[in-house]
DNA sequence: ATAGTTCTTGAACTACAGGTCAAAAATCAG
DNA sequence: CTGATTTTTGACCTGTAGTTCAAGAACTAT
């Protein structure tokens, strides 16, 4: 496929996940072409060569960040326990990643969605669809407990599914300013209703 | 005091209420010096003058949203009714005024942090301060639903506040991309523990 | 009126963001 | 080896962000 003339110095991806990290800490516009190459390794040039814009790259960092962040929920919330147990370990985990990280940087979507979401509806869709992914994840968990016998069947699945990913938006924004002990004390407040 | 000089041309508090719109709107980063001259009417040479530069006016703007929107949850939680019932208030209100608008701008607030708090410790120290204040509004509406009988006794209030101010940043980011429908769905079901 | 003060304004400045490009380098086909 | 193809790279370009400033305007006090 690729036989014809030279041959690339990188992986597209591993420019691409080193973007991610660079956007997640910096934010889109605070993060220049310079940093990128910096970040990457790779000359300025050449990831416009590869990637034709800022914008795009961005849009594949963040396709990444997305495609990760569905296999760790799923594979979190498919362990053995309850489905409140489960969630509760996603939570946790996800406070945890930030509060340990040298600096807290939220989640890479809530971030792209505030910042340019309101003149880039394309951002704005690949948010949504992530956001709608993720529901649609807490939403399988919910019912599954509800087959277990670990969740009131009363509980609409849908609804649940729905309040969890606003609660996790919630948390990952406090998650910014407050301190471990109350997150994980919210955590518990958020899933007292499972 | 102000009486020696030629004097100002306009309001520095109407300035920083229209510097606040227009950050809201664009962001941080998207809002340039010749942006806030036009949104405000007056010269960019005069608003340098008067605030410093763009940080500080944002600074300004970003403490009159605080101190609005203090205000106005305060309002929303004393008037008549039960603890559940004006905290569903004051949230339908929040999630109408982003959806009404031309263009969701979700809370400036959370979107400050989001986009400079990682590299501005003032902004982030602001925001907490707000968030605090916001937790203690809702804990103190909570107990005072407890004295009038309408929420159980057996809750921790501040565990409570916390959530609520939690359910409701989760709710503000929600709100930037599901439809009302669904966003009213969420505020029944964060509110089915009161 | 004069002096002293504070405000107003667009022009001017510096730095850098975002992107383009031309020349060189590395591959493969014939 | 030659040519076709693709990548690499820093130099270069254009526009604009963020800020400063000099000149003047509008006021007060004396």
């Amino acid at each position: 496929m690729n036989s014809v003339g030279r041959p690339k110095n990188f992986e597209p991806d591993v420019v691409v996940a080193r973007a991610m990290e660079t956007f997640w800490t910096k934010g889109y516009a605070d993060t220049s072409p310079a940093d990128l190459a910096e970040a990457t390794g790779v000359a300025k040039g050449s990831l416009y060569h590869c990637f034709g814009s800022k914008r795009e790259l961005f849009g594949k960092a963040l396709d990444l960040y997305n495609k990760v962040g569905a296999e760790v929920t799923e594979q979190v919330l498919s362990e053995p326990g309850t489905a409140k147990e489960r969630i509760r370990a996603l939570f946790v985990l996800l406070v945890d990643l930030d509060l340990d990280g040298p600096v807290r940087r939220g989640c890479l979507a809530q971030n792209a969605v505030a910042e340019i979401g309101g003149h880039d509806e394309d951002a704005k869709r690949a948010v949504l669809r992530m956001e709608q992914r993720m529901v649609e994840l807490f939403t399988a968990r919910v019912e599954q407990g509800q087959r277990d016998g670990d969740v009131d069947r009363a509980l609409n699945a849908r609804a649940q599914g729905l309040f969890l990913e606003t609660a996790l938006a919630g948390l990952r924004t406090m998650a910014l300013t407050f301190d471990r002990k109350t997150l994980y004390q919210i955590i518990d407040t958020a899933l007292a209703g499972l």
